[in-house]
DNA sequence: GGTACAATAATACAATTATACAATGAGATA
DNA sequence: TATCTCATTGTATAATTGTATTATTGTACC
């Protein structure tokens, strides 16, 4: 799968997982129907204990967003509609932005430093139309 | 663990333990990923209550010498982030910043709207010292 | 003596893991 | 078809790990 997490910022492993998934699902990356990796497989995958992905998928189940069945697996059960509405499209570019700052804040960047980066890449992406 | 204490000195033994593995990572006793004992063991090992080992570990930790991850352990990490210069730092926030663009264009924002949020966004991180 | 503060300890808590368990379904076999 | 077997799936519970909060101890200063 397409998660990665950081086991240094204090996030608790469940949580990000749950947050990864949710705006995996947002973005119709995953699509209802669609059947997420099973507890053991995201784990190896993530070098985690299963557990801690159950406990997502739990959390997740609970909300509404997967239906897990014992036995057969975990499975997307609807996608929030991001592309309707254009104030949940605002809060998903703020939040897509908000979790890139985050991550270059992190690496030790300074403000002047990703500016720079961004707006050369954006000013690109206006020239050739795809960044 | 190799790390003996001094109860008559007066030097905090948080401190000391703090010293200690600090001088065992310099001198690569301990490696990155290596597992310290648990906060438990350590000590009981030297006659502590754990959460006196635990202040150190949490010392280490915003020191960026070590990752405490609860219900995991704490380990080492990797030598410290190389100086904003060097051409590898360069090359990842690029990555990273393209990765960025790419979803948001992949959700069909246009590169108006993510420059509109990414200055916002650095600006409140100049602002507020955080983004 | 009394007060303030830092270091340490005691206790309860939350995250993660280890282990054993129960439900499901695909294939074998009668 | 029926049902048996067994690998695969999620579930439940307890043990282990670090975290947070509060109490105790010791020391410096007045």
């Amino acid at each position: 799968m397409f998660i990665e997490l950081d086991f240094r910022n204090h996030v608790p492993i469940y949580v990000q997982i749950v947050e990864r998934i949710k705006h995996l699902v947002a973005t119709e990356v995953l699509e209802p129907g669609d059947q997420l990796p099973t507890v053991r497989q995201l784990a190896a995958d993530l070098r985690v204990n299963f557990n801690t992905v159950a406990r997502a998928y739990r959390i997740l189940d609970q909300a509404g967003l997967v239906s897990t069945q014992q036995g057969r697996g975990t499975y997307v059960l609807e996608s929030l509609p991001p592309g309707r509405s254009t104030r949940l499209r605002q809060a998903a570019l703020k939040a897509l932005t908000q979790h890139f700052l985050t991550e270059a804040a992190r690496l030790g960047f300074e403000p002047d430093d990703v500016d720079h980066d961004v707006e050369k890449l954006i000013k690109r992406w206006r020239q050739e139309g795809t960044p």
